[in-house]
DNA sequence: AACCCTCTCAACCGCATAAGC
DNA sequence: AGCTTATGCGGTTGAGAGGGT
């Protein structure tokens, strides 16, 4: 006999979540951590399974998340993760701390590949798009299959350099032709395809010049998220980003070494308490620490959860918003 | 002001793989 | 070893926001 079932999916909620709900699993994993997803929507009381609770924490609710349109240095790193890692999204967030695999998707689909397209490149091959053609000139060339093959830019009688903005310029010069090793038809070869292009020295990767495979994790050192993270300010007292992916569970809180919340011994958090002034504020910040150290039973817990509610009001895009 | 269209993104769905029994 | 469930991932959807007419 297996495992029980992850949830009747009787009575489940669906859709949006709301603000009260967005509180019961903030309190829940701020005072339990994360746990198995399974166990959160009974424990937290929420009528949710399991996995939308652990979608909601890690696309929305993590306080390591960065909030806002990708910058133009992690919208690059995008650009050339994906000619390397094709469609992997938790691969490439991995690389990008603070952001989620749903949110690098969504921006790749909604503003990444149209650049790319305005530019002259096919998003999912990264090499240039293939000249104009028209019926008369080639009826027997096909157009790709792929719905990610857009008609190419001769269709507007525009130029790629008439619509492209100094911005996409600027991309263009910078983003690597590389050929992609992703085919959608030939996924599950892409492995080894990535590892054949480790090998080949044509193919300048950043992951490869790095010296880590994407297959591991950690991906992104203290150090190298620091570069990555202008924000980051911090010379020595405490790295930025422990965790780096929504699908990582490994932790580089052994990096810390001078993580003021050692000693806590914190119950198997994956994120770095230093990384909170993304969007919390001190206040914020004290009082979850506290439903933390003192659980339900504070005295204070009341007040520490009344504060978080707070936090809707300063942080909107948290959900917290109260109705 | 009202309608329509496009865009964005949170959330869901289904599949693959890992892991428990 | 094989079955079953948990978890993670990528693709897709649809509600809401915003802009244009």
């Amino acid at each position: 006999m297996g495992r029980q079932p992850c949830c009747d999916k009787v009575g489940l909620k669906k859709g949006p979540w709301t603000a009260e709900e967005d509180k019961k699993l903030i309190s829940f994993i701020l005072t339990n951590g994360q746990c198995c997803w399974r166990a959160v929507p009974k424990l937290a009381g929420l009528l949710r399974c399991g996995k939308s609770c652990r979608l909601r924490w890690t696309n929305y609710l993590r306080p390591d998340l960065k909030r806002g349109l990708l910058s133009e240095s992690e919208e690059k790193m995008v650009i050339d993760l994906h000619a390397q890692l094709g469609n992997r999204w938790s691969k490439i967030a991995s690389h990008l701390p603070g952001r989620t695999d749903n949110e690098i998707k969504n921006h790749w689909n909604t503003h990444i590949k149209k650049k790319l397209r305005k530019m002259g490149i096919d998003p999912l091959t990264h090499k240039p798009l293939p000249p104009p053609v028209t019926d008369h000139q080639s009826p027997q060339q096909p157009q790709p299959k792929d719905p990610d093959h857009h008609q190419p830019l001769q269709s507007s009688g525009i130029s790629d350099n008439d619509c492209m903005g100094e911005e996409d310029k600027r991309l263009m010069e910078t983003t690597p032709l590389i050929q992609s090793p992703v085919n959608t038809e030939a996924n599950k070869e892409e492995d080894h395809v990535v590892r054949n292009n480790r090998e080949n020295p044509l193919i300048p990767t950043m992951e490869f010049n790095n010296g880590f495979s994407t297959d591991e994790v950690p991906l992104i050192e203290p150090h190298e998220i620091n570069l990555l993270d202008p924000s980051a300010t911090s010379s020595s007292s405490s790295p930025t980003i422990a965790t780096s992916s929504s699908s990582s569970s490994s932790s580089s809180s052994s990096s810390s070494s001078n993580h003021t919340l050692e000693y806590l011994e914190l119950p198997n958090f994956d994120w770095d308490f230093t990384s909170l002034d993304y969007f919390w504020d001190d206040e914020l910040m004290t009082s979850a620490l506290d439903l933390l150290i003192h659980g339900g039973d504070s005295d204070r817990h009341n007040d520490n959860i009344a504060t978080v509610e707070a936090a809707a009001v300063q942080y909107p895009r948290m959900g917290l918003e109260l109705s």
